[in-house]
DNA sequence: ATAATGCGTAAGGAGATGCTTACGTGTCAA
DNA sequence: TTGACACGTAAGCATCTCCTTACGCATTAT
């Protein structure tokens, strides 16, 4: 019954995930609201905010019956710094074609 | 036999991956290069390899009897797409926080 | 020619993942 | 109180993931 911390990349990766994340940034939802929008059983829409829950990436609230999601944006920073750890690579190629453009095809 | 496709996002999932792909920020490297960086068998290695050959975020060059893997980090695009989607909130955040430290502390 | 090097692939197994249906529990409504 | 609703959890299953060891196949070195 150890509870496996895949940990953001985890979360992320997959698909059905990263829409509910979209559909959170536009404020939060309770489960059946976010359900509507996935063809899967309810139970594995929870199970899927479940992991997106360890992941640290959602809180959620009671209302209720209800149980309302809310996005964590903060927690997608791992990411956010992988990624931006390439970023040079599209500044350079970016770069390269406005340096491109800019000379007006003059030779080359 | 089917050859599942998980995607960047799959690929990336895995800290292996994203450490190997990190050593080759850095240059073209072989494969035994690459696995003394690791504490896994040298097999696993290339099937790690091979997931992230499959998601196109590297290339495999022969030279002699070494095969050199080359990073094709436009393939992050999905990726960095994706988290640029929230960068609204680092944003926000940031320059909430710009706000608040300009102000110089004058109320609230 | 023979051996060593660099690497992939095959096979197998433990555990994780992702789904399903069945059920339980708390909350609101009649 | 009785039922409907919103949801989580349990159990079971198929499949995937990630590792290992064993092996095969080029290429280079002796």
């Amino acid at each position: 019954m150890i509870h496996t911390e895949p940990g953001v990349f985890g979360a992320i990766s997959h698909p059905a995930r990263r829409r509910m994340l979209d559909l959170l940034v536009d404020g939060d939802r309770p489960v059946n609201a976010i359900a509507e929008n996935f063809e899967m059983s309810r139970p594995a829409v929870s199970q899927h905010l479940r992991v997106l829950l360890d992941a640290g990436l959602v809180t959620e609230q009671r209302h209720g019956r209800e149980r309302r999601y809310r996005l964590v944006p903060e927690q997608l920073e791992p990411v956010r710094d992988w990624i931006a750890h390439y970023e040079r690579f599209w500044d350079d190629n970016f770069a390269r074609l406005r340096r491109h453009l800019e000379k007006g095809d003059k030779q080359q």
